[in-house]
DNA sequence: CATTACCTATGATCTCGATCATATGACTCA
DNA sequence: TGAGTCATATGATCGAGATCATAGGTAATG
């Protein structure tokens, strides 16, 4: 499943999405705009935000690749916000219009949209709470857990530590420094898997 | 609206729903159990948090009064977390048997649910976007930016600060002494409604 | 009215993560 | 084969925010 919606889409009628490209610094949709899509991102990035009646803006979002947004857009009239592409951009669109009509016709559609939100507002709450640790170590290592699948505790990595530490709201660096502070205290093992496919398995050492 | 199911509630026949009191330390639900509802806490606070094959625990969430929990239970066989209050709390119970059978009666209430839980989403995005910025003047500013009301982009303060610091990730001190800078540098008046209702109003004032 | 509790506010100190710099290995590609 | 890029480190330094302490103001309580 490359995005959230993939397996909603299979139940759409075709004419209920496709595809867009953006150049770089193009407007994706406009504030005030009336809102007619919801969007997930195939690549590149698109930054939400809103102006202000004081001329200032706040970044509401930064969707990257595998992201969805606007989904609130189903629901309104006007788009809240900008959306613009930080870089070259491909995303899907889904048309609102048939996709109400699709979820009217088709009850389980309503229910599947309702997973793929709770889902994100499960992950989410989540994201949230681990920013609440303030160490470095502790959120990486909670960050982890939260990862980890299997009785092994086991974490693989597939992407670089950079993207990562965004997430975790840190600097690569003070990640880094973590992951071997981690490995000195005996918490994590670290296996580079550097054959093939550049990928690294972390493994959580059992001590409470 | 008391909590974002209430609209919801008043679709839904009688015994769907049911208030609960617990006492400091009782579980709502264990992980692992069957799941039946999902919840909104009325008052008090619970902790949801996972335990991991290592004995470890990671936190998931602590909801607090007037926010729901477990909405993804509703397509789950069993809880994936413990739900602990952690003090005396009180809690609406939404049982997911009757509330799945109203929503493939009458299918407005799907698309309800889909509302507020993309409401959620949004709010939540938002509030990570804030975590990403490092400054506490900034962020505390991107705050008031974003619950700004009007062209006068006002703020009503109607709760004390400290938990507006925590919804921040700063801790109280950090937030008091961000106001008084952004205060002397001439970016917010503050004008304290202190009569009565003991509420504040934060000015933005235009300086982009 | 005295006591307590809580919110607001500010000072002093210190720690941890941000920032900047540098190095190395792997991979790409001209 | 060498230049360029990127991910992975690690060192040095600095500053912003955490932490601890203290104090005044207001509201609730008996």
């Amino acid at each position: 499943m490359t995005h959230p919606f993939q397996e909603l889409i299979d139940h759409l009628p075709a004419n209920a999405r496709s595809e867009l490209s953006l150049a770089k610094g193009e407007f994706l949709f406009r504030q005030q705009q009336p809102a007619a899509a919801i969007f997930a991102i195939i690549s590149g990035r698109i930054r939400l935000f809103r102006d202000l009646p004081d001329g200032s803006s706040v970044t509401l979002h930064v969707a990257r690749s595998g992201e969805t947004f606007a989904e609130a857009a189903l629901f309104a009239e006007n788009y809240h916000c900008h959306a613009q592409a930080e870089l070259e951009t491909k995303v899907m669109r889904l048309n609102s219009r048939p996709l109400l009509e699709a979820i009217a016709l088709h009850k389980d559609l309503g229910l599947h949209l309702s997973q793929i939100l709770a889902a994100q507002v499960r992950d989410m709450r989540a994201m949230l709470c681990l920013r609440d640790i303030r160490s470095a170590d502790e959120r990486l290592l909670a960050w982890l857990r939260m990862k980890a699948r299997g009785e092994q505790m086991n974490v693989a990595i597939d992407r670089p530590w950079a993207g990562i530490s965004e997430e975790l709201g840190l600097t690569k660096e003070a990640v880094y420094r973590s992951l071997t502070r981690l490995q000195r205290e005996g918490l994590i093992e670290r296996a580079d898997r550097q054959g093939r496919e550049r990928s690294e398995v972390i493994r959580l050492m059992r001590r409470p």
